[in-house]
RNA sequence: GGGCGCGUAGCUCAAUUGGCAGAGCAACUGACUCUUAAUCAGUAGGUUGAAGGUUCGAUUCCUUCCGCGCUCACCA
């Protein structure tokens, strides 16, 4: 214990590290050293994974395996150990899944039986031997030489309880993947999941693309973003909330059908359904409608349930989500279904035409139900909808269900209502909601440079009202849907929170490898730091 | 940001009305050549998140702060 060592605890401090353990196995290193094995060594050679051995030979009888003997060297993380004089089993896992391995002095000799005394929890061992079984009829390793591979310095977490602490387990993500195996299938289907969409959309003939995640105007969103700066150029940008307008640029730009998967940014609250960087999966197909874009989002997300689950039915707590039985509903309608009766009668589809009309109907609303949806009169008609919608029927949605034909004054970027009656105040717009959750949005997307630009300065006076959020003017964007851009449906899905429902992970946090935390505090002795000072 | 809850050994948790801080696992020593939560014997491990207050006495009650979780708001 050197006092120059106490800098590299600072920061491990809090985190379940136990300085004599730190040491008292370094010694162990040192020890397996002088048995002629390496510390560090730089490779070893299995004939099979763990999951290759368990496939293979999981269901071999004992008799075979002695009347066929099968050599095997197999490497791994030793994650149970039991020690009994002159032998011992220990348990080694590879990918998430664990092998049993049994050391006897007489088959490893007295280095290798000294080299097994040394061993911890944790440690990464290969060992050379054939398989058999146990007499309890464990499919084992019997070792005949055991190679040391890598040192664990640290204490596991205990055995029975594993690693529980929330905060610990994403912070040490790495330690969490290999002690919690349900967590390591999550991220695996995950990236099933990213697979399964990129094959789909891939067989439909669209290509993938990469567009900015730094933008001088952060559009296609309505959300706060985040400023970084760029010193050369010395300018500020932002870190993206969307790629919906490059993309579009693209569509212009005569590639058709376009998707891209990656992240955006918004400077926003942290929740167990938010996080401030996200994935989502954008897709522009040229000639396609809003309609096309529901018919082609329930064939893919059933079919990539299926494919990832096996099952078109996923668990998402209490729910079982089906994932072929889709409903769709008007916006509407929606609210219509889910008025309260304590509110009295259902509202008229006329209620939602004047501003008159919708200022009674909230002043209805709120008279009898609690809580109250937040509103303001000043609001245009179609943000108090929209608010009303998510007030009333949000949470209902359990099974997929699309929501459609939104106001136009809450879709900056959707095209008008191709019905004469509808077209000044509604567009062609959709939601996929599921689980009380929004997952998609997607739109017939506006076309008209004209129309676009004077959407942008409405979105310019609701700024000016203290919307911060509200679209920033962008005239490259209407410049390039000036030259002209093809009828087009576009759409966004969240992956994160598909991968929640398709995992049953009821927080954002537990789909995202590396979910944003407060960044730890390294705690210093108060007085070793003044005395350096 | 608001509300609720939690913080005790490396991990998971106890501690009677406010009365000597404990257990299991992990660690260390020893025994044990088919164990699997191995077993048996022993040892060590603590500024009870921090600071202050009440009290003869605080893990326990009060205040403030810190950290985390859940939830509401914002949002996807």
């Amino acid at each position: 214990m050197h006092s120059s060592s106490s800098a590299r605890w600072a920061i491990l401090d809090k985190m379940a590290l136990d300085e004599n353990i730190y040491n008292l196995r370094k010694d162990k290193l040192r020890q397996i050293e002088a048995l002629g094995q390496f510390a560090y060594p730089y490779k070893y050679e299995p004939t099979h994974s763990i999951p290759e051995i368990l496939t293979q030979y999981g269901e071999k009888p004992a008799e075979q395996l002695e009347a066929n003997r099968v050599d095997v060297r197999v490497a791994g993380r030793i994650m149970a150990i039991r020690l009994m004089g002159k032998a011992g089993f220990a348990h080694i896992q590879q990918q998430g899944q664990r092998l049993q391995i049994y050391v006897k002095k007489d088959a490893v000799g007295d280095k290798g039986f000294e080299l097994y005394k040394l061993l911890d929890i944790g440690d990464h061992v290969g060992v050379r031997g054939y398989l058999f079984r146990t007499r309890t009829g464990e499919l084992s390793v019997h070792v005949e030489e055991l190679t040391f591979l890598a040192k664990d310095l640290l204490p596991l977490p205990e055995k029975w309880h594993g690693l529980t602490d929330v905060e610990l387990r994403y912070r040490q993500r790495y330690v969490d993947l290999f002690v919690n195996p349900e967590v390591r299938d999550v991220f695996v289907k995950r990236s099933q999941i990213v697979k399964a969409i990129r094959a789909f959309l891939d067989a439909r003939g669209f290509i993938e693309v990469e567009t900015p995640m730094m933008q001088p105007i952060a559009g296609g969103a309505v959300a706060k973003p985040f400023i970084t700066h760029h010193n050369t150029l010395d300018i500020d940008l932002y870190l993206r909330i969307a790629p919906e307008l490059y993309l579009k640029r693209l569509i212009v730009g005569g590639l058709e059908r376009v998707y891209e998967i990656n992240r955006n940014f918004r400077n926003e609250g942290i929740s167990t359904r938010h996080n401030p960087e996200f994935t989502m999966l954008e897709f522009y197909q040229a000639y396609a409608d809003y309609k096309d874009l529901m018919d082609l989002t329930e064939e893919m997300l059933s079919s990539v349930a299926r494919e990832v689950s096996g099952s078109a039915i996923t668990k998402f707590g209490e729910h079982e989500i089906d994932w072929t039985k889709w409903e769709r509903l008007s916006m509407r309608e929606a609210i219509i279904k889910f008025w309260p009766e304590a509110a009295g009668a259902k509202p008229e589809m006329s209620d939602f035409a004047t501003q008159q009309s919708m200022d009674a109907l909230v002043k209805r609303l709120n008279a009898h139900h609690h809580p109250h949806m937040p509103y303001d009169p000043q609001d245009p008609v179609g943000k108090t909808i929209a608010a009303m919608f998510e007030h009333l029927a949000e949470a209902h949605l359990i099974q997929p269900t699309f929501i459609y034909d939104f106001p136009l004054a809450v879709s900056p970027l959707s095209k008008n209502k191709r019905e004469p009656e509808e077209r000044a105040e509604w567009v062609e717009r959709f939601e996929l909601y599921v689980a009380g959750m929004e997952i998609a949005n997607a739109f017939s997307e506006l076309n008209d440079p004209e129309e676009q630009r004077r959407r942008f300065e409405q979105q310019l006076v609701e700024r000016a009202r203290g919307d911060s959020e509200a679209h920033q003017m962008d005239e490259d964007y209407i410049r390039a849907l000036s030259y002209g851009m093809p009828p087009t449906g576009g759409e966004g899905i969240g992956i994160d929170r598909l991968t929640m429902l398709m995992t049953g992970s009821e927080s954002i946090r537990d789909v995202i490898l590396f979910p944003l935390l407060r960044p730890e505090k390294q705690s210093v002795p108060e007085d070793a730091e003044s005395a350096e000072a």
